[in-house]
DNA sequence: TTGGAATGTCAACAAGACTGACATATTATT
DNA sequence: AATAATATGTCAGTCTTGTTGACATTCCAA
């Protein structure tokens, strides 16, 4: 079962040890991945689930609350109380749809644009930086591993979000 | 100072959007890196920070408390109370340094390795078919791109683990 | 012997996830 | 028109995992 135990038979980069680098890589990637914008947040009364409804809001303007939750993955209750705070201070809108008026509609102001482009740019230097280092053919591989390592239902989430932009 | 204003300057794939997408697949890729080992973990009285202790302590056999926190990066209080629970369960057991006797060196029990083994076989089956399906080159440059990721004290860690294998 | 380091523990607290129950509009179906 | 389903919001309670702060113990080293 263990695959070390058929070295023979498959390919060193398949090798228990190497996937296990891996799963440390990613751990620890990951941790760097956050704590720019955690810093910023840190200095708010905010934290990482403010950060994650701003940036899918940002991204699909107009989104509705369910749409959020299916991307988020995380129960009404929770998005909920975090969308509450962001609307009472005045960072997301929400409007009540045209077409079904059940949805509210989900948008930034200003100020919640503001605060999404601080939190980005953050990031975004970050992950700037880690693709001029290693070029981009490096960077082509990351993305297909990511992807490939996604939920089917992500996988199709993650598209279709890129491709309505 | 966005990169969209100068795209004529930069390549493409340092573009503003490419870099957004980079964001969104590593945390989609994130959600499906933890969800096999957080169903197993669901189904007894354990959350991530139990798989993370557990993960380090089998990386590092007869680890000090010390160390754990300098990789996990959480308070002492935090991993105390985690490792009270796993050695009360029977799965880490817990013994003064022989040398310094302050030091509590830790190390899986045959009951800790089981769960070990069930946790990481899932987390690696998930990365193996991820490798499989892209490639060694895809893998190389997803390595890459990580290890750029990590802030320099957490490169640091992750190759100290590496190696002392 | 005294100071500092490593560890453990107690208490209190907060974020952010969860479940379950229930309310209110609104839309869709019969 | 009545009923069912959908979208959203809210209240209450629980859990995990993180935090601070305070304090005790043990042991090494100057």
């Amino acid at each position: 079962m263990a695959n070390s135990q058929r070295t023979g038979e498959s390919p060193l980069y398949l090798s228990d040890e190497q996937l296990r680098q891996g799963i440390e890589a990613m751990f620890f990637a990951y941790r760097g991945f956050t704590s720019d914008p955690d810093r910023i947040l840190a200095t708010m009364a905010y934290g990482r689930a403010h950060h994650r409804a701003i940036h899918f809001i940002a991204r699909s303007p107009g989104t509705t609350v369910n749409n959020l939750l299916n991307i988020l993955g995380v129960t009404k209750q929770s998005l909920n109380r975090v969308l509450r705070t962001l609307i009472q201070d005045g960072l997301v809108e929400s409007r009540q749809g045209s077409v079904d008026r059940r949805e509210r509609r989900l948008t930034l102001t200003e100020e919640g644009h503001a605060l999404e482009q601080q939190l980005s740019n953050a990031q975004r230097a970050r992950m700037r930086t880690a693709y001029e280092a290693v070029g981009p053919e490096s960077v082509a591989g990351f993305r297909r591993v990511l992807e490939a390592m996604m939920d089917p239902e992500m996988r199709h989430k993650y598209h279709a979000i890129k491709e309505s932009e």
